[in-house]
DNA sequence: TAAAAATAGATATGGAACATAACAATGACA
DNA sequence: TGTCATTGTTATGTTCCATATCTATTTTTA
């Protein structure tokens, strides 16, 4: 009776599911190459038992020492609550300090201890080592074009 | 006395705080701009009650009458446990019925019901119109050349 | 100079997207 | 006929995200 849906559900099971209308989409496709970057970033990070946030928030310590938390959590593009565990676990690891500021007594200044730095390296080299790889068949010419494609969008989030 | 430590945290106070480090890696680029089609995908979504997941399983159900839930899975990149609570709020909402499958007792054959069909319609009208405000300043050869390099990213993983 | 407003960091709570382990029912295979 | 694989589910936990509200402090305003 209902062949045509009959013949449909037969199509699915012999045929590749599409994704034709959301692959139009590059937030879609975004989407699905970020989860390989993510998977292979969480992956590598492990090893040093840090998170794509712990090991953001690490590395702009390590680069801007003095750091207010209020700061961090700008360049990080996350709400300042999220901040205070993520700050809370690196200091329980040592790897930075929350220093007081003098002149203002509602901050801290965020440095990264010697420990801190030494993870800094070793887990920077790590990740660089595993994004050639995932970028081992892109060429330096497109990888400048998909970063200046970044950063429009980007900013376009500023205008709206 | 340390004055060299004081000298950087007045650094940090009067200039920008840097990300060069993870600027240089496309990982953190591509997490940044996520965030923004994330948050305008989300805030476009609200309108019709859909999250990015469930407006995906949405499109790939209208998209593939009979589709399994294991083939939905696999086509979203998410685990099968996980499709579960998805599949239960559309099923509710009127939008999608779980179809027995005659030759297989197990499974389930996903189908989108009219008012399913007539939501896609308009809720992808609306992503489609606001990803090209997003992607206003970017013109269609840049465009071609990161949804290319996504695939590239996309392959990189089936290749580990 | 005192009050109001803003800021910095924190606690609390909840949502969404992610993961794994384990299970029962069913189908495929040797 | 027994073993292995598949399908969908329940249970649970992790990570990243959001907002509301609070206290202490600093800055601004009248």
């Amino acid at each position: 009776m209902n062949t045509e849906k009959q013949n449909l559900t037969n199509s699915t099971e012999t045929h590749a599911v599409s994704d034709a209308t959301l692959r139009a989409f590059i937030g879609y496709r975004m989407k699905r190459a970020f989860n390989v970057v993510r998977d292979d970033l969480t992956a590598t990070l492990r090893a040093f038992d840090l998170r794509m946030l712990t090991y953001t928030a690490l590395v702009l310590i390590v680069d801007n020492p003095g750091l207010r938390q209020s700061q961090l959590a700008d360049a990080m593009d996350i709400e300042r609550p999220n901040l205070v565990i993520i700050i809370d676990e690196l200091e329980r690891r040592d790897l930075i300090i929350r220093d007081r500021v003098p002149t203002d007594r509602r901050a801290y200044a965020l440095k990264a201890t010697l420990a801190g730095r030494q993870l800094y390296e070793r887990a920077v080299a790590a990740v660089t080592s595993h994004e050639e790889k995932l970028l081992a068949n892109l060429d330096q010419g497109t990888i400048k074009i998909v970063f200046d494609a970044f950063s429009v969008i980007e900013q376009a989030k500023r205008r709206t």
